[in-house]
DNA sequence: TATGAATGAGGATTCATTCAT
DNA sequence: GATGAATGAATCCTCATTCAT
């Protein structure tokens, strides 16, 4: 090394606090790949750029790195979320499409999406996750939208309806199309289908919506008899 | 032995008829508490009371078990429905709620409902399963589902919307819903939320098929403000 | 079954002396495609039209069906060849010549060539059969051969050379040929060499027996200094 | 520590370079005694004194381990000879000569020369081993013997033959020869034979190179009588 | 005799985790 | 701190052999 080289900032010192956001980010995008248990730790590690034994320094487990993820890319967003509704003044309406539309924002288009799929698919054989997950992510993204429809109740926009029940119809169809996109939709496969997902997005807000409006259903052509 | 006894069917003979579907069965339940990768065929073959070697001899790979069980459990309830929509004489909302009550009966409260969760969860690990689970289940039912969509359409009942996207929407709840319930539902948690499924899916069909009926045009969406 | 159909010979009493030889070659076929060790019973039962079962009944395990192989394939011929050379009146470099090719003959082209190919290959995993084979095959073959040299040495009709050597000089090529076919020369291989067999037979005939000759060496070209 | 110490070699690093050769060692002698398809991974591993995960640390998969002992045990030996030929000044009985012993000095007396048996025994079973063979071996080899015979003929050392069989029939003899001793040659037989493996190969060098000479026609075969 | 369902020991390969350097 | 060589438990699948019918 020639002597007059500018003193560098040692590597190793200089990297050390990124460390542990360079492997949450690896293995983020591993995880979203290959679920949790294919992910393989060595792959995280060399994606991190760093060595299977640099993992271990920072996290004990391979368990314990995944709930580092969890935490940092979900959690988050749903305070997020339950920021903007306790300030918002339009109409429900406006506000439901607008938290669903923010989600699928953040998690339709980004590895974070896969995160509720790995969950779901991997969970039992995880347990310590399930209270984890439920605690900091179902219940209070719920609590979210269950206050955000009893609003558009209380306020006379939409129609009495089963506040929870239809919270979870409200969520399914962008969680489900992020879970497919993340798995079935990244395989090679041929299949004439090809959804448009914000068409998708869309059209079953559009649809919630409509359903959950106030007012007669106009004659219908084929009754409910 | 007394020449008047009946003559016993034979044990072995006997066996080798309920065999495949006593794999299927275990094989099954054992996918859906653990997924595919994490089940060992030996406990697929303990389950069902016979050994390893066995299991080999009716199924030639864990993946073409495992294609069998969603074959027997997914692919003939999808011919089923397919066959009711093409007799089907009444109106459209009540063929839709009769297809997907059918569906949920079926498959909400039996392990069958694991199916997806496993499929979402691992396909990308298993790429061969992609491509068959697009094929025979996926599309068939997806196509049912667009058929009933547009008759509802064409026949004036329902307003014309994105057709393939509507059916996501319409599914999305129902797939869910039996995916959460066979992961983190399965898992001893506390939580408040307590939702009483038939009351999900209730109110997802309703608002559903209000969202899809035909009345005079919504006052433009957040137009309530 | 018509009451007029004339009395079958009971097909299982009719094959049933045949079922050994049957057995025996299925068996001599196989080994000969897959060797020992990865010929599976059940498929030499298969090719002789019997089920699994039935190869237990004629033959109390593998190693014993195969040893029933050599015996029947290859002792015989060897007797036959003593017998020739017993009573042959004609010149040595004639006899040596008609018990090679009628080796060749016999052995080159038909399955019982890969029986050496399994002997070399897989003795040493199957320990009985190593002296078995060079009491009844070996010793015999070889002492015939000696014997041939060594009467074309007594006889004028060769230089006096090492027999015992010789005599495995001389067999080499055919055996190896043997082997390489039933082996490389089976395989699907892109190979510009496509030897004549026939070809390589006569060369090496021709190149042994004028080696033996008696006779002073022309003046050689490039000198042996 | 006194800081006077020679720097050690890191032990787990001096492995490191060692132990790709120890394995392959330890691998050569195994398949010499049970084959390929009979050794087991694990006992390779043990015998270098290594566990199982280790050799698949230096060998992606049995297949390749043994690949990787034909190529260091044999391609090298090809290659030296061909580097000898092309080089040689002197007569071509002298050339050839020199190539057969020093095949027979390097692979003769050496668990190399199990590796032809295994390739005949054990090809059909594995087919990608046989174009692997052909091409790195058996072409290189006989591409090399042919231009030595070619050479001998060209110079008018050697009678015209036809070169290709010609040469199967100049190696054959080396090889079985390898082959039996590493199959009932290291059984334990009585076998009153007891040949002198190098006389073995002295006589059939010699046999070939007078078979080869240019000398007056030899009286028509079998003329003797 | 003949069948073929059933068994279970056996072996290649993967990967989370450890620990000497 | 950082490395990466080493470990060995874990799991799919095969196949010779048995034995109830």
């Amino acid at each position: 090394m020639p002597i007059s080289s500018p003193p560098p900032v040692p590597v190793r010192r200089r990297r050390k606090e990124a460390r542990p956001q360079e492997l949450l980010d690896a293995a983020l995008e591993l995880f979203a790949e290959k679920g949790f248990a294919a992910t393989r730790s060595e792959e995280v590690a060399a994606r991190a750029g760093v060595s299977k034994g640099t993992l271990y320094l920072y996290f004990p487990s391979k368990e314990e790195l995944f709930k580092a993820v969890v935490r940092t890319n979900l959690a988050t967003l749903i305070a997020e979320g339950q920021g903007i509704a306790d300030s918002y003044q339009g109409s429900t309406s406006e506000l439901l499409r607008l938290l669903l539309l923010k989600w699928w924002q953040r998690v339709g288009f980004t590895p974070a999406g896969s995160i509720t799929k790995i969950i779901i698919a991997e969970v039992r054989n995880f347990p310590d996750l399930a209270q984890f997950y439920v605690d900091e992510i179902v219940l209070p993204a719920h609590r979210l939208l269950s206050q955000t429809l009893q609003r558009g109740i209380d306020r006379g926009e939409f129609r009495p309806v089963p506040v929870h029940e239809a919270v979870h119809a409200l969520v399914a169809p962008s969680i489900f199309m992020a879970m497919y996109k993340h798995s079935i939709g990244a395989c090679p496969v041929q299949n004439e289908l090809g959804l448009d997902e914000n068409c998708v997005i869309d059209t079953q807000i559009d649809l919630m919506l409509r359903g959950l409006e106030v007012r007669a259903p106009a004659a219908p052509t084929g009754s409910r008899a």
